[in-house]
DNA sequence: CGTCTTTTTGAATACTGTCAATTTAAGTGG
DNA sequence: CCACTTAAATTGACAGTATTCAAAAAGACG
């Protein structure tokens, strides 16, 4: 399972400061191909969403490097030393948090143009874990360069203070969907909000396939995976979906909306 | 219960930009006594720890102001204009979130030192409500007065950017909990760390009186108040606790640590 | 083609939620 | 100061939802 993910991480740092690099970096691992942020088809998406046209291009200075990771490969772990913030150009990777006991908990899944390791900034480390469900591209971004490079564009600032934020505001509702919603609540708004991702991002609203196991949805949503997978055969039941074990097809939208709000009389 | 909490909100701008103001400003709402950052009881905890001696100095330039909020008032409201971030300087608030169907959960307690309205940011739009749980003051920080005045100074922008993060990553637990614990785990891991922050500011670790109600404390754990009174009379009969209303007394610490991993075998 | 993993489904159990009654504390107003 | 009202907390009984344990089916992979 995890295998070079600390290689990995190791060959984009080196990528960045050749000096310090004792190992060749992994061809394999690491796209030497640089794509600017200007011109990047995830720009509406990703760090430059938010930002004027100036910029975005402004952007284009920052040394990043393009990455790839295997299904299974761990991007970093808890603990590593936060250098980056990486941005999923394609594939999708879930984030994990675990207890001293070994309890694993899923706390997101992050599909193209999303930001992920943003929690490392607080103390210098990671405090959660990437890991790809697929094949998968990501940019890593030096934070530090990403500092100096917007030293004094003050609109440049805010684009980074509102992701994080973006990410604070994330994580509420799913505060929320775990302290108050039901099995079926839970894997209704799971499914809708999936939906709505792929949607914008130009993929079909009303069907898709799932990157990541019921024991992954379980651990995201607070259930096991038998009552994902439950509550999966009772959408099919009351004819909201279409499961197929990892392709899903909406079949009716508003219905898988109102499971949201049954709770109430 | 929430009464002019837009009114103090607005009290707190007006005094900060006063041309703009139509009402003068309810003196019982503001403190006009200005604390310095650099001078402050709690720079230890607050906008200011990690930050240099010389920095901090220049945060005494950020014309915030003082605030008095009573208990059961609502500082703002999820959907108010984002303008301030808040700062605890003594009692204890709630922050939560509401559902369409008005189901609310709280997703925080705030107590001294502590910042709120960090999530704001992301939207222009506060993300959740705070409201007073007690006799509490506040300093409201303007964002953009901050902005302004930490453009350049990249050493006090990281200071902000870690305090989102912390943010994050608190979350982070907090969904932990949410998605794996059980209802004793639950509320051990919500005194212990109650208990935790007491200390660090100088509080009994081992003795407090509980701010918030068993509702309230339900809401934020995931359960129902019932089973919230339910577990402290199991702690109490386990000898870890003695619990008198909202009066707590933790007679046996290793015990309620230990009542953290009770999970595993 | 066999092995391993993932998913589904069933049955029994356990935990938490719901409903209801009681106690205690805290205000309110005569 | 006391009767009255209201809110908060505790406890019991029961119901319901989700978990656990187990087995079988269906793919995935070498």
């Amino acid at each position: 399972m995890q295998t070079n993910a600390r290689q990995i991480s190791e060959n984009v740092d080196n990528l960045l400061r050749p000096e310090l690099s004792r190992r060749p970096a992994a061809p394999t691992a690491v796209l030497p191909l640089k794509t600017l942020c200007s011109s990047c088809h995830l720009r509406d998406f990703c760090l430059p969403c938010e930002m004027s046209g100036n910029d975005v291009e402004y952007l284009d200075n920052l040394p990043f490097v393009r990455s790839r990771v295997k299904a299974g490969q761990i991007l970093f772990h808890e603990g590593d030393r936060f250098q980056f913030i990486y941005a999923v150009r394609s594939g999708t990777f879930k984030s994990c948090v675990t207890l001293a006991d070994g309890r694993e908990q899923v706390v997101g899944f992050h599909m193209n143009g999303e930001l992920m390791g943003l929690d490392g900034l607080a103390q210098g480390k990671h405090a959660s874990s990437a890991t790809a469900l697929e094949e998968t591209q990501v940019c890593a971004i030096p934070y530090t360069h990403l500092l100096t490079l917007v030293a004094g564009k003050s609109s440049m600032q805010q684009v980074i203070g509102k992701l994080m934020s973006r990410e604070i505001v994330r994580e509420h509702s799913l505060m929320m969907l775990l302290g108050s919603m039901n099995a079926e609540e839970r894997l209704a708004a799971f499914l809708l909000n999936l939906s709505q991702r792929l949607k914008a991002r130009g993929y079909s609203a009303s069907e898709f396939h799932l990157r990541m196991s019921r024991a992954e949805i379980g651990s995201y949503l607070g259930m096991t995976l038998e009552t994902v997978s439950r509550t999966f055969s009772a959408f099919q039941q009351q004819s909201l979906l279409e499961v197929d074990k990892r392709h899903i097809r909406i079949t009716d939208m508003n219905g898988l909306t109102c499971a949201l709000e049954k709770h109430l009389h």
